[in-house]
DNA sequence: GCAGTTTGTGGATAGATGTGGATAAAAGTG
DNA sequence: CACTTTTATCCACATCTATCCACAAACTGC
């Protein structure tokens, strides 16, 4: 599926480019939604569809699933893209995501994901730093 | 699978040749990602899919499995290979990898890792001298 | 050794892609 | 209702990329 990461920019009339190899898997429409870690997620229609339906499956009860399920349902947004593969963001994900100008679009799976490239880094440090040794983690993945 | 060491060069458009050999069993495509110490690992499709699906197991709302996973991930890319078995490398992956000019293009099991020459000689340096230890604790393991 | 094949490397060209702007339609405002 | 502002659709174009083709060097089997 969606895989790579790409850097783009927003320009003047707020458009984000999405990555050609992209496009062919989204086609003139898809779903774009609060992600996690400050980041915004974009799903294909029918990958929408599955994690919308899983999401609504989550037990009521659950304080921490339902708020899970609420940041997913009620953040989504149908966007088009244009001929020229670009959307619009609306402007409260713009502000969830803190995107300025500079951006990181990546696949990961079944989604691609938002990045303002400076959140990106800093994640990415984090992550590293804290993940510690990447080979250790793939041995125990058995790879 | 994939054996031996091997020398080329990025040529003025990016493109990087891959063995003649290795290309038999990459077929038209493959994956390229983040290695270890500053390399790059390619895989073969059949061999990505058994790891990204071992990631894509990793549940979604744990912070360090997600952060694991996307770092696997986002940095892997799929790259084509032309008809004269050449590679284009993505910009944030030559940064990664320190990849100049001279690169070592190296068959480990079942994957091909991709080195700048002087981290190559850097590593093995290191490595070489090292080796006493290692052979020590390979006889602790009865190897 | 030699003819034919494979391989590594370079370049030409058409088509795809990223980016910006022009114009038309829609929505908001006093 | 007239006018401004926003949004959507379309077009322009420089740049990048994929795909071919060329060719010398190395390798192959005979």
């Amino acid at each position: 599926m969606f895989i790579g990461e790409y850097t783009y920019s927003i320009d003047a009339k707020k458009r984000l480019a999405i990555p050609a190899k992209f496009r062919k898997i989204f086609g003139k429409k898809a779903v774009i939604t609060r992600g996690l870690d400050n980041c915004l997620f974009l799903y294909s229609i029918q990958e929408w569809k599955k994690l919308a339906e899983k999401l609504s499956k989550l037990p009521l009860s659950q304080a921490d699933a339902r708020g899970f399920a609420r940041i997913m349902l009620i953040g989504a947004m149908d966007v088009d893209l244009d001929n020229a593969g670009r959307i619009l963001i609306p402007d409260y994900l713009k502000k969830y995501s803190f995107l300025k100008k500079k951006i990181i679009v990546a696949g990961v799976f079944n989604r691609v994901e938002i990045w303002d490239e400076n959140k990106w880094q800093e994640y990415k440090n984090k992550t590293e730093t804290e993940m510690g040794n990447i080979a250790e983690r793939l041995g125990e993945l058995g790879v």
